[in-house]
DNA sequence: CATAGGTCTGTAGCCAACTACGGAGTCAAG
DNA sequence: CTTGACTCCGTAGTTGGCTACAGACCTATG
């Protein structure tokens, strides 16, 4: 039972984020901003919640605002051409990143079992597997 | 045939970044700097280079530079029990992040289809894709 | 109906990660 | 042996992404 209008700082509470950040992300135009009602404060629907937090995964994999602000573009998009342009891009980036993060995985995979297994002669070479082209 | 010994300037050029970010990182103990011959300039080897590359990469992938570090200590370190530690917490992290990535690799791929197919009736839920827990 | 705690607006400060610059020294090509 | 590009060292400035007030205004609770 989701109460469906909330305050900015309950918003902030259930996203996780401070009050300032989201009124940060309005000012960047990444959240909107609902109507003032003249004398009183403004109240917010749940997926401002849902889009805070899709922000804060999305900067932790590694894209910048302005990145995460074309990610959302394709939320808000309407124009078909555009965003299937946009998302074949995306996607781009994202599977090079996830190559990297799949080298990364295996080399800490094998540097751990090296460990257990007792042996582990030599430093391990661990900074060889992002510098392949 | 890859010169073993270039200056500053050729390490930056190779590793694509700004002279000033070896020396910032040089002051952050993220790469060493090589002794000054005296009244000459330094000298690096290749190694630096791909030092460089790594630390790129890695914050490409969503690390800072407070992580990379000790990203870096698994190549610099020598006790197997810290280093059994460190690899399988950094694991985690990563494999947390594959995660993530993949959900936004489905959803912008289905999200192509769609664009692609002609349909795509509605906006496309891609917030949807970071907001589960 | 008072009052504590939340909201609003604006502006200023902070931290990470660079980036630029000044002035002196070094070096290699011609 | 000059000259132009590069290195060295220190310090100051910039950008992105917040974070912290200050002072006025709302609003829920007892």
């Amino acid at each position: 039972m989701k109460n469906d209008s909330m305050t900015i700082g309950k918003v902030a509470t259930m996203a996780d984020v401070h009050v300032e950040t989201i009124r940060y992300y309005q000012r960047l135009g990444l959240v909107s901003e609902p109507p003032r009602p003249p004398g009183g404060v403004r109240h917010y629907q749940h997926d401002t919640v849902d889009r805070l937090r899709f922000i804060k995964r999305a900067q932790h994999l590694g894209f910048s605002l302005d990145e995460v602000r074309s990610l959302l573009a394709l939320d808000d998009g309407q124009n078909c051409r555009e965003t299937r342009a946009l998302a074949e891009s995306k996607l781009a980036v994202i599977e090079a990143r996830l190559v990297d993060l799949r080298r990364m995985q295996k080399l800490l995979k094998s540097l751990i079992d090296e460990c257990a297994s007792g042996k582990r002669p030599r430093a391990c070479p661990i900074i060889a597997t992002l510098t392949a082209d």
